[in-house]
DNA sequence: CCAAGACTGTCGGCAATCCGACAGTCATTT
DNA sequence: AAATGACTGTCGGATTGCCGACAGTCTTGG
């Protein structure tokens, strides 16, 4: 890829708006880029050098493998998120992420390259360190309803969200495209495929939500509902 | 509190030892000193301008209230943590913090000054990104704990956890001088009273473990102690 | 267009652990 | 030293949601 495109795919990220395009150009050379398509495999957190990444465009979920050989959904990654070592320390979990939308773009950095960019731009780097916060609360979040919230709460935000972030709203109902499997959806809410499959046939009965392999439908009660 | 302990309190910390000692005393004139001792509160997160505070000394536990009216230990903070705003960011959340030792030591910035002297000082602005990376790395942790392993299998690690950090090892036993109540420890470990009691008294009946309201003793069979 | 493989639907049994209840113990105040 | 309040011990019953099993359905590639 050019650097031109380079340029312009760095620039339309928030977290390098405070940079000069001088700026931008010099750390356009150091920077990567890859597409992938559903279900390829971006990285593998231990066969590589570490690196920071930047998603650019699609979903991506993060995996990693249990001790039974069960592919566990840690995280799903949309737009804009940072994701791989972007705690700039180097751990070795063997987690790796997988494309989940058609299409997927992202940059990346060497984990070091990029610990020097920051140093060379100071205020990059208190952005940085905001959004590596936000993803600490982010986890927080999941965490507590974790703790808190019963499968069906944690089901019915995690579908909020989801919505808010991807759904296109129509008269009132969103409508999600559905790349996501049970399997998945519950791995992301800690639960099982079974109990999830039960979750949305209860509120299909319930007429708060339609669904087929390809659409998830939350009709106009579905937000007034927490619990029951 | 005088300018120069201020400056040899921060000096010892490891987020600021690439400062000159001119940089560094340039910080303590904007930084804050407190002490607690056990049962007081360093700080709301809801009533004070937001602050990122540093443990100089003994242990403290975030808490939150539930709906119900409960105490939630949320994390347990140890000397050299940070806590607080540091995520940068001001979130209303309903949290506080508690000292649980007997004398606590902490320094505060507010977190625009703070945000200044990461931009003035690059290098620890990656320093510091490491420890909120860090702070998440843990997180993630406690979190997946909380799928993969059952009660006892988490209250063995926490011990362990706790041992490592504040432990003193006699002949192959760790004591522990135990502050917190089971109350607190379950919610650490994310259980109930009565099921940490039951644990307990469990281990004690295996012979790895004594204990009383003051202390705990992990005896010498306990590191080998992962379920059963 | 058919077969294999992946995904969804459904059921009953079961394990973990939560929860209320109440008694016992320790610690602190007056 | 008595009294109060906080903490610990213990017991069953009640829940929640996990898990294996198997049938049905969709989809994708040859």
């Amino acid at each position: 890829m050019n650097l031109e495109s380079k340029y312009w795919y760095l620039r339309d990220h928030s977290l390098f708006w405070a940079l000069s395009s001088s700026e931008l150009k010099a750390i356009c050379l150091i920077m990567n880029f890859k597409m992938a398509k559903k279900g390829e495999i971006i990285y593998f957190s231990h066969d590589e050098t570490p690196r920071v990444y930047f998603l650019k465009k699609g979903t991506l979920k993060i995996v990693e493998i249990d001790e039974k050989g069960n592919e566990v959904v840690k995280e799903l990654i949309q737009k804009g998120d940072i994701f791989g070592e972007f705690t700039l320390t180097d751990t070795h979990s063997d987690e790796y992420a997988i494309a989940v939308s058609e299409q997927v773009a992202c940059c990346s950095f060497k984990m070091e390259d990029f610990e020097k960019v920051l140093e060379q731009n100071p205020q990059l780097g208190v952005t940085y360190t905001k959004w590596v916060g936000f993803r600490f609360k982010r986890l927080q979040n999941r965490y507590s309803n974790l703790i808190f919230k019963d499968v069906r709460t944690r089901l019915v935000s995690f579908l909020k969200d989801w919505a808010e972030k991807e759904g296109k709203a129509e008269h009132g109902e969103f409508v999600l495209k559905n790349y996501l499997t049970h399997q998945d959806i519950a791995s992301l809410v800690c639960s099982t495929r079974q109990t999830v499959t039960q979750l949305f046939n209860d509120f299909k009965e319930q007429g708060i939500l339609d669904y087929s392999r390809t659409e998830i439908i939350l009709k106009k009660g579905f937000a007034q509902s927490p619990a029951s």
